[in-house]
DNA sequence: CTAAGGGTTCGAGCGCGCTCTAAGTCAAGG
DNA sequence: CCTTGACTTAGAGCGCGCTCGAACCCTTAG
């Protein structure tokens, strides 16, 4: 497989798997007889897995260490585990606060939807019902 | 409030909080006589809030938009409103995806577990027992 | 009076993760 | 034979969000 190919399977640009390359996050790939790399398909399991650590926000640096590991071969198989585990860690705090932030959006979102709909009970509603409806009680601040 | 105590109140450096004035994600603040920037308390709500649209990944070109949305005043709210809706949409899609990855880490991790678990049933189990676990089954790729 | 410890401005610099440019090589199709 | 287009390299450049340095100004405590 080629660089092209590669890229299009792995959504990964070319530029970003030479780059890669070069800093050690792929091993260096094989050449054909005009010196153009020719991927093995195992390579995509990898670079799967590489993606899912950037997805996660794992900075390049801890990918690196984590490639050298996996390079070391079987012996250091405890501390990739610890080392992922400490991302998950991470992951799943991260995961927490996005969640509570979330409340926050929503919370802010609804009081922008009470003080539309407020607005239109308000010119709707006959007078003896203007009264304020449940969801007017926060979020003006912002 | 001086900026030193806002810092520290918000979780914001003083230096971030003026860079943040400079750009025109914080209103330009009053000056004491000495020229020194009083904050009053009120920022802290919006300030605080700012540190959501952070901390769930919102980049500041799009602050701004939401700030200067804000300054233009009530009748900008259906359009703060939206862009909310929509960032909130990207959180969600967000935390999402970091859940199906730490399904693929937690996957990975016990497969590297389940080795662990392995050589040690290997090495202290009796030979007719010596047969596959459960855990042995994935995640040796990496 | 002096020194410490805040604050001010402007602009440069940095760390990250790419992303692109330039100049060149090579293989296949018309 | 010639063009097209994908590939090669080394290295420069970029967008983001700060972060810091330099040189200076105020206020306050000892």
């Amino acid at each position: 497989m080629k660089i092209g190919e590669l890229a299009k399977r792995t959504g990964f640009s070319a530029h970003t798997l030479r780059y890669y390359e070069r800093i050690g996050l792929l091993a260096y790939a094989d050449r054909d007889r005009s010196g153009q790399r020719d991927y093995d398909a195992s390579v995509l399991t990898w670079i799967e897995f590489l993606g899912r650590l950037k997805a996660t926000g794992m900075p390049i640096r801890e990918m690196l260490r984590y490639a050298a590991l996996r390079e070391r071969g079987a012996d250091t198989e405890a501390q990739r585990r610890e080392l992922l585990a400490q991302h998950r860690d991470r992951v799943r705090a991260r995961i927490a606060e996005l969640s509570d932030c979330l409340l926050v959006l929503d919370n802010k979102i609804a009081g922008y939807a009470g003080t539309e709909t407020r607005m239109k009970e308000y010119d709707t509603a006959p007078p003896e019902r203007r009264q304020k409806p449940a969801g007017a009680r926060r979020a003006y601040a912002c």
